[in-house]
DNA sequence: AACTATTTATAAGA
DNA sequence: TTCTTATAAATAGTT
């Protein structure tokens, strides 16, 4: 990573040794330091110079990382102490799921956005519209299927009763507002990819029709 | 060092969490090593991730750096402990010097080259240049010198002895040579920057000046 | 796990 | 030692 490739073995010039062992000391470092607190691990770092000085690192206290490697040598574990490890083990991975997908939600909500990028934020839009025409599809078979059924159901009805006057102030509203209000959307929902760009004009009435049809 | 900057807090989504840690230790115990190897430094790293799991790298073995560095802290050194210390130091700057000294030396005699770049080597020959020109110098004033000596020697034999026949066969000979051969040369040497592009013509008779000089 | 666009680390030089 | 700069190396996000 510098002027030009450096062979791995040791530096002949010992001014040259010096000033490399100072740099690379630091990155070293610092790289150990980035580790701990990105990964959430325990590093512990011993650098000895060749003239014998002491460096170290330890983003806890170096007695505490010797402490565990060398508790880490003792023995295997008992039945208990394993069964409690194992514990451990499925609680930390359960933690963690639940913290991705309570972070997921909270981006489906719209909330804590502040840290995505626009790549990020226009992923989730992706998500929340895919989500979004899915219902709406869902949302439009079932008004289908109930529009069927109650055909249907009119049909007999006005079979049973044979009353004309009562059939024709039935049906009539009843396929007025169907259209007016959600044709659109619904057509939109059942062939998802024909329009990519949907207006926000559209997602408004989409979404009110989503809270309609969840409220029903 | 990767497609964006990245924020040193812990890495909120495990998955991405755990890869980087992945290749992180990867990269932190390659730098150790490297460390170690290029500088003729003792490294101890020990990692443990977020979940336990121990990683370790020593060039030599853990046991010996943790050793090497418990004894760092038990207590301050006894006056012959400290005597013994210094003396080591005494010696591995010694050591070193020579070492630069040796690898110089061999440089200018033309041997152990074949590790040098270009520009090492182009460095190297001015250094011998100017060393040439600095020897060639001292061999112009020399000459002068014993040219002049010479003069006064034969001026008082002369007077001495008031033999004209004599006097004209030592003086026209030693006056003659001593522009033929190396009048040049020693001009170059008294405004050694005067000429900077000398040709190896010039470097030939130089360098049998020089050897002549030497053996006066 | 492999791929790159970028960010970092760092070798030389001053 | 410290600064600068050209370049090598590491790695974040993506597939």
């Amino acid at each position: 990573m510098g002027r030009e490739r450096v062979e791995l073995k040791k530096i002949e010039k010992a001014a040259a040794r010096h000033v490399t062992f100072s740099k690379r000391r630091r990155g070293l470092i610092k790289k150990a330091q980035e580790l701990s607190i990105l990964c959430d691990a325990d590093v512990g770092l011993i650098i000895f110079s060749a003239t014998g000085k002491l460096f170290e690192y330890s983003n806890t206290s170096m007695e505490m990382i010797l402490k565990k490697y060398s508790e880490s040598f003792t023995g295997s574990l008992n039945s208990q102490q394993l069964n409690i490890e194992l514990y451990n083990q499925d609680v930390r991975r359960t933690k963690e799921e639940m913290e991705n997908i309570d972070y997921a939600l909270r981006h489906m909500h719209g909330e804590d956005l502040q840290g995505l990028t626009i790549k990020e934020l226009q992923k989730l839009e992706q998500k929340l519209e895919v989500g979004l025409r899915r219902i709406q599809s869902t949302k439009g078979y079932q008004l289908e299927e109930e529009n069927a059924r109650l055909h249907l159901e009119l049909k007999q009805c006005s079979n049973l009763k044979n009353n004309n006057a009562v059939e024709f102030s039935l049906i009539e509203p009843l396929e007025t507002r169907d259209h007016s209000q959600s044709s659109e959307s619904v057509h939109n929902a059942y062939t998802p990819r024909s329009q990519h760009k949907t207006s926000i004009q559209h997602n408004e009435a989409a979404d009110t029709d989503l809270q309609l049809g969840l409220a029903i």
